[in-house]
DNA sequence: TCTTGACTCTCCCCTTGGGGCAGCCCTTAT
DNA sequence: ATAAGGGCTGCCCCAAGGGGAGAGTCAAGA
């Protein structure tokens, strides 16, 4: 019985090219090879060699490797610390599959729940926030500087973050240079330590607006949510608080004018 | 502030090669080229992009498709299906790599096994059997119809088989045809159904000697085994087993004179 | 100012696992 | 005998760069 590489391809599923390649590189050695015409032929145990190289093909095993297996083994005895140090090395992608996994995920809920806040146009509401478990790094000096104590939460809590990037204002009026604030984040759990205080922020009632644009413009906002509580005649709370909605995103910094920032003024 | 090739490629530890790729490509276009030199300088823009090549790289995304990301997109809002899409794909990769991680787990506990079983070399000897629960395929014929039933029963247990592959012979004498014999499975659970019984296995003594070689050589082993059970003046039950410790692997068809086949003879 | 060593440039070849095509030869069936 | 369909080699192509040659450039120290 011998099979041309047609025939041969049809019985094992590789392509004539695949082939013509496992014979380039003694893989996959034709049984016969016509010494005029150079035409392949192929025989049973051609057929077993072939299975072979493709359940190694599909165990993740590049060419190179396979030859090796192939030219060493006799059978799956023999290559043990191959399949051993393979079965490590398909570990270690599915680790990072799926960390990566994990991250697009995280990134389309994230777009999701922006999607669903910015339904409601950006208008002035009343409502009520509820009382939250919160890490926040407390700071005095430039607003600046909040990169820095962002930094840090972020690194210290890791996973535990469960929610938008917040900052509290304890100032009662606008300070340029040594003001009083603190850059947090809703956390899971956590533990205080390090300049991080873990504790309960309490809720209420608020008047809240969400500001679209770039943070220097976050004053206009400002000023429409303090002329809505001077008309309502509101007495206010500390801290108030600016919630990070849409900020730089993971992986474009986007465009300033689409940054979305709630501004919520408890009062009492 | 302008840098050098060499200077960014630090900043941002992509390599020079790469760099100039991705301006080839245009997927990272330098700010600046000297006209007449034909040095690259970057900018701070630059490091913005190629923070947003580097992630997109990491989560798998090729550079054709960073390019088009990068040309049409500003923010993650328009990138949703791409990324809805790579996660979709990035899935399916774990999924295969479980798989073939799952296979080579297989394969490996499965040369454990082997190794532990003959590490008592190849002498008769008396022992228990546990009593289990099997799937068997009862047939009258030729022995070499096993392997249809074999394949029916891997295809019907799938992942309930738990242990290694038996036949149960029913007759009190060599028949070459028109035997009567049950390849069979242990198994975890299963449901009887279409010639195939799933039912418990009595265990007991028995009297047991590894085979070592091609099957067609049992006959050597068997007259060791019962020229023995003649001696003792043992009374035999049926039916009489074979274990096929090690045959044709999943990579290999292997050696037959490496085959490993127990044969157990049970007494009163 | 000159030199020298470190940078950078373009070009070319190499990798893996093939796909596709051109031009030519071979086989097989009618 | 002829036509169709295989098969052969050789060449170019892809991704995502790595390595190196040979030539040109830049900046700092003497």
């Amino acid at each position: 019985m011998k099979f041309s590489i047609g025939e041969f391809s049809r019985i094992t599923s590789l392509s004539i090219k695949s082939l013509r390649l496992y014979h380039e590189k003694e893989i996959l050695i034709p049984s016969e090879i016509d010494e005029f015409t150079g035409y392949r032929y192929y025989n049973e145990t051609n057929i077993e060699c072939a299975r072979t190289i493709k359940i190694l093909k599909e165990y993740d095993f590049s060419l190179a490797e396979i030859k090796e297996i192939i030219d060493d083994c006799g059978e799956e005895s023999e290559m043990m610390n191959m399949l051993i140090q393979k079965k490590e090395e398909i570990e270690k992608k599915i680790d990072h599959y799926k960390n990566v996994s994990l991250s697009i995920e995280l990134i389309i809920q994230q777009e999701k729940e922006i999607k669903m806040k910015t339904e409601n146009e950006f208008e002035i509401e009343e409502k009520e926030v509820e009382t939250m478990l919160i890490a926040g790094y407390r700071m005095k000096g430039k607003y600046s500087e909040v990169g820095k104590a962002y930094g840090i939460l972020g690194k210290t809590l890791g996973r535990h973050i469960n929610g938008k990037a917040m900052n509290l204002y304890y100032d009662s009026e606008f300070k340029e240079e040594d003001a009083d604030f603190e850059p947090c984040f809703p956390v899971r759990k956590g533990n205080s330590g390090d300049g991080i205080s873990v504790r309960e922020l309490k809720g209420g009632k608020c008047v809240s607006i969400i500001h679209k644009g770039p943070y220097d413009k976050l004053g206009d906002s400002y000023k429409k949510i303090f002329s809505y509580i001077n008309e309502k005649n509101y007495k206010t709370e500390i801290p108030s608080r600016e919630v990070y909605i849409k900020g730089p995103g993971m992986i474009f910094k986007g465009n300033p004018n689409n940054y979305l920032t709630e501004i919520q003024v408890f009062i009492k």
